[in-house]
DNA sequence: CCTCTTTGATTTAACGTTACATCAAAGATA
DNA sequence: TATCTTTGATGTAACGTTAAATCAAAGAGG
């Protein structure tokens, strides 16, 4: 069966398509009785707007490109359901992309590179207005170029420094600081800290500085090198960093783990090491998993990040642009 | 800075548009010198096709539709990471929808439909090619008329009965029957099963078959009833439920709980009660929450869901229609 | 009764692309 | 040399929509 348009409708009534494309849109000036047969037939039609056609005669889209690192991942998802209910408010629909950013390993940049051109390319090329992405620091040169394709970059989570481009995100210093502000009122004192490794984790080295400004906020002395254990923040990873910083400092009686994967995996591992949690040694992540919410057997405290409300704050801020 | 057309690059050799069409589509016949010149230009001046125009000309979008219940969901995301992936090598990008099918609740059916109508819509009319969905069986005649707008339609995990349209989903009467099994083989035989009070979970009913088919096959003698507890599968609800099974049964040596969210629940309760598990009581869940494959603190075992596999295989399915 | 304005509707053109038809020139065949 | 075929390029039209210009008829004002 045909898709009915326009043309369809003026056949069926004999009048132009203009007449018909005005009454949909009550645009121009057009007799009431006219506008209303016109109205009955697209309703008695079935008549569906073409919005390629739309957005190729007005230049605008009214397309919105999401871009993440990943898309298989709770946490860009969940910031993904609210870009999605503020847009649909607008009358947006949302493209979708992945960037391929992978933190954890250290690939091959220029490939990298190449697939975050490729998604923005595409996404251009259906004419977005505009775009929500979280891009990767380590590749600059890339979200220069959009402005130049007309669409409106905005950032989300990272940024490009020197970028002129809206920007959205948390607060890591102030959230380390939190989680370890809250340590430091249930009584704790000699607190751990894990580490990253990687020098472009940029959010867990604000995390980390938060946590030594919580210190000294509170007057807390604590050689904070013994206190930190630079590792990989994966499950097992952390595991083991834990069980170092344990081992290194017995006097330890409450450990910030910068992400809830860590914070599972020290979990994980010091449990089974013996130690009895929160008793001995109390625990806190920070929030970028789901399962944070349900507190698993071991309340695990946990910095809240408010990813739907992420969404729908950088929507609004991207049309302001 | 405006965008490159055809037009531009055509003005530039001073050649015909429909010249430059044929060197960048490679199409009819053209002078190899010709082309070259055409291409260096395009490349020189930075040309990119605009994908509408294509699109509206050619009545062909290479546009995917991706409708899910949620988007803010780890499991849902994950199986979209896998369209992503298959659907990107075949040049199509992803229109993204959220159809707000809300199961836990019994919400105004009428709202839904509404909701789930308005997606479609909104997909069909910028010409998606297919669809790929999990549609909401309690809401009939919402997927039949998509075939009337020139887009195939794909069932992912959940089906329209007599709907014509591909389905994939996993098999979760095997899925039950597969954790119970396991449970069995490990020497349980009194094994309980965190059944649902609603109607229309359908994948838990079925789990619920699995397990009850596993117990006849191995010649188990179990008064299932006794064994089952309708409840709600949240959190709190699993960990009731758990709680009232393991007073009315003290035999009971294994739990079957038919989600990784219901699984949890229930382990927190029984520790709390002062369950040692798995020494006393063995669980077993369903994967459907990211963090089953950390097997946090107790070992919990759970059933996989190929996720990223079960998008790629929708993708190839849908394009074969 | 003749202009002037308003009202209601139509015509034209354009957005960027591509399928199809056409056409001129060169080369092949008789 | 006259005709046929091939090659390389151009012209036309269309996809569905809408902004802008145009136009005819009716009503207002003198």
């Amino acid at each position: 069966m045909k898709r009915i348009t326009m043309k369809d409708i003026a056949a069926e009534l004999e009048v132009s398509v203009q007449s018909v494309s005005q009454a949909l849109n009550r645009t121009g000036r057009l007799g009431s009785e006219t506008r209303r047969r016109i109205l009955n037939a697209a309703e008695r039609l079935n008549y569906r707007p073409n919005i390629l056609a739309r957005g190729l005669r007005n230049r605008r889209s009214y397309l919105l490109g999401v871009v993440f690192p990943f898309l298989n991942d709770s946490f860009f998802s969940r910031i993904l359901g609210g870009i999605e209910d503020s847009s649909r408010r607008f009358h947006y629909d949302i493209l979708i992309g992945n960037s391929f950013i992978d933190y954890s390993r250290r690939s091959d940049l220029d490939s990298l590179r190449k697939a975050e051109i490729d998604v923005l390319e595409r996404m251009t090329n259906r004419g977005v207005d505009g775009i929500i992405g979280t891009p990767n620091p380590r590749i600059p040169g890339v979200y220069e170029k959009l402005a130049a394709d007309g669409a409106v970059f905005f950032q989300l989570m990272k940024r490009i420094p020197g970028l002129n481009a809206g920007f959205l995100g948390v607060d890591n210093v102030e959230g380390g600081r939190t989680a370890v502000n809250h340590l430091i009122s249930l009584g704790h004192e000699r607190i751990g800290f894990l580490q990253t490794e990687f020098s472009e984790y940029e959010e867990i080295k604000d995390r980390g500085t938060g946590y030594l400004k919580a210190l000294i906020a509170r007057g807390i002395v604590l050689d904070t090198d013994r206190f930190e254990d630079p590792g990989d923040l994966s499950f097992h990873g952390a595991g083991s960093s834990a069980l170092r910083l344990v081992k290194r400092n017995p006097d330890m009686t409450a450990l910030f783990a910068p992400t809830d994967m860590a914070a599972l995996g020290a979990l994980q591992a010091l449990t089974e090491a013996g130690k009895r949690i929160p008793e001995e040694l109390s625990v806190i992540g920070y929030d970028d998993l789901e399962l944070a919410a349900y507190q698993v057997i071991h309340p695990l405290t946990t910095v809240a990040q408010p990813k739907e409300e992420l969404g729908r704050k950088a929507f609004e801020l991207l049309q302001e642009q």
